[in-house]
DNA sequence: CATGATACACACTTCAGGGTAAGTACTTGT
DNA sequence: ACAAGTACTTACCCTGAAGTGTGTATCATG
């Protein structure tokens, strides 16, 4: 994990926030680009580090580690590593790990919902994303 | 909302995610430090610009605008301007910012129940937040 | 003997979100 | 005449999350 600066007011919003706003505090522990794809896998089942790894083929191995790190230090998911040659390990929910799956659910439910019901809204950030036309 | 590059591996990667991703999706509409606040406030009732300045002190006001264009751009808010000086300006909910309460309340309850049964996380992650000891 | 597979580690760079600070327009009150 | 309130706008800077690329240990297999 990075190094934080101790003299930032983001920091200093962000820990106020995180304080303050639960709603913060689980994006604190499941946002970025990767994570929620990382947890949707693991939903599915326990999964290898080269499991994920070609399941989420745009992601790099850094950024597959480090989301694995700081999910296992957030208690969410669990690494379990048998000492065999090739290395064999193994990435699994915890309970509360398991315990976001409403959560991310109703996420779910309202993306679709929402993207229904606003189409146009929904176009407009596609085209706000290179590559789309 | 600022300018966004077209050649970046990050655009690319949000583009995908969010196509991908219904989680991302909305993270991205309520992601950011203020934005939950914001709506959290809201939730409460229309309130005006002025209102959501005094209801939120830390914030500054190029943030509280920026978040608020955004989410009336996203359709999560409706801005209501009498034409009248001094300006008067509400900020309501709509159809869809509202759909986001079963949503953010998942979040609530996740937050609280895992900040109980992980409460050594907690202090850990407390402890990554300067000013704390 | 060297190539591949596995699960990482680390240094370096980029960029978009967030922060700071100052200015605008228009009118009412003193 | 000038300060105060309201709802913004704009220019500039800084930081931290994300991306790029290369290196490591260990053993089996051809």
């Amino acid at each position: 994990m990075t190094k934080i600066k101790e003299t930032s007011t983001i920091q200093a919003n962000k820990q106020s926030a995180f304080n303050e706003c639960p709603v913060t505090y689980v994006m604190e522990k499941i946002g970025g680009y990767w994570k929620p794809i990382i947890l949707f896998h693991l939903l599915s089942g326990s999964k290898r580090y080269s499991d994920l790894r070609k399941a989420i083929p745009a992601i790099t191995e850094k950024m597959l580690i480090q989301h694995l790190k700081q999910l296992e230090a957030d208690g969410l998911v669990m690494r379990v590593a048998r000492p065999v040659i090739p290395p064999h390990v193994t990435y699994h929910l915890t309970k509360a790990g398991l315990a976001l799956k409403p959560v991310l659910y109703a996420m779910a439910v309202w993306a679709v919902s929402d993207s229904k019901e606003n189409s146009k809204v929904f176009a407009r950030n596609l085209k706000s994303f290179p590559g789309f036309k």
